[in-house]
DNA sequence: CCAAAAGTGTTTCCAATACACCCATGC
DNA sequence: GCATGGGTGTATTGGAAACACTTTTGG
């Protein structure tokens, strides 16, 4: 029922922190952007980018900003995910993490090196680097969500460049979903929806048939 | 990425409270259980039986002990479903709400006066009382969150007594959907699930064809 | 015999699936 | 002309939705 007095100070309670999943697509496989950590009982694992929240903002704004401190990435499909509160998921003290999760499209600052003495970088989800916290759990959750969303919204907008082919796209699932997929049924069901429109554009000199260039048609999330 | 020193009281944040959205269907209508706040700058309002987080639980036991020590409930499907944290969503001072919600069976525990002094009811979801906090947004997502997974879950079960017939379960569907459902069509929809099985009795003693009374095959949330 | 809710089948339609070949280009 | 990925259509199936009458009981 909220809290019990003025101020929020006087009791004993957990620290709150955001972390934010931030997936892309790379080389046709799910990536990740984390952090090595360089200090602590935790250095030499890796994390995802996170923060704790201020005194004076939402846990959404507090997601935004520890995106866009830490991987100087804004303007992009950013969701809440799940909190994790487990006590023993820190071991330096008790902290509840809001998590959310975010896509961005594949190549946009796909070259990070470091940042704040961290280094920074885009990890294969299937092949996690030993990970801090209760990072890799988190990882799995956020990877079961964008599964189930990727069948019911439009979210493949946010991975995707403004133009790319039907095939781009339909990577994009296959990657996600981790099978093939049919490759007529697929346009089918894609062109009837209404998600996409051609552009009229095409790409060229590859050595075979060039692939029309499509976009979406709306760049808002959408349940379908 | 966690917090930054060994205690989590260092660092100026936010409180971390857990409420809960408890429903029951009742004269098909869905009510949610709330509490009367009776001093504070809320006082007068209706809230969600709720609590702070204590820093050696997790979020699910806070949310399970909330349930228990403010409703007598235990034994129930509890599951967490947003964390609210605007800062403005408690005037009293800065706090954030893992929000969770559950559900029970239609009379248990139906008539409750009052408890630590507060008085507590179940109140009809389409007609809140005025509220507290953010209290009545969180049982507004809440309610979207029961219609959706009514639809691609056995929740239900969770509603419903032991035994009961498959009008009832109609019923549930129906007022959480809020709108008629065929008869016909939900019969051979439950029953080629596979949800539920007869018990072999029947509903005596009212004016017309006796029900036959159902149980559920199985009580754990499934995805169907 | 009447009121009231229980129970039951068929048809239609659409969406999901399975499946194989021709097309346009670069080299 | 050949290798490469782009692009297309049809038949089948299963589930969702629409729809109305008979059955069993208590009073």
């Amino acid at each position: 029922m909220g809290i019990d007095n003025k101020s929020s100070k006087i009791i004993e309670g957990p620290a709150v922190a955001v972390d934010a999943v931030l997936f892309t697509i790379h080389k046709e496989q799910l990536k990740v952007l984390l952090m090595k950590l360089n200090q602590g009982p935790y250095q030499g694992k890796w994390a995802l980018p996170g923060g704790l929240v201020q005194i004076d903002e939402s846990l959404d704004e507090a997601a935004k900003r520890v995106l866009f401190q830490k991987a100087n990435i804004g303007d992009i499909h950013l969701e809440q995910l799940y909190s994790f509160g487990d006590p023993k998921r820190d071991v330096r003290g008790r902290s509840v993490s809001v998590a959310y999760f975010a896509l961005v499209p594949n190549p946009r600052n796909f070259e990070l090196k470091t940042l704040y003495n961290n280094e920074i970088a885009w990890q294969d989800v299937n092949n996690l680097p030993p990970m801090a916290f209760d990072h890799k759990e988190i990882i799995e959750y956020a990877q079961k969500r964008l599964e189930a969303k990727i069948e019911y919204t439009n979210i493949a907008y946010s991975l995707l460049p403004k133009e790319f082919t039907l095939t781009d796209l339909q990577k994009v699932y296959e990657v996600i979903l981790g099978r093939e997929v049919d490759k007529r049924n697929f346009r089918k069901r894609i062109l009837s929806l209404g998600l996409v429109e051609e552009t009229g554009k095409t790409i060229k000199g590859e050595p075979h048939r060039p692939a029309k260039l499509y976009r979406f048609s709306e760049r808002e999330l959408k349940f379908i």
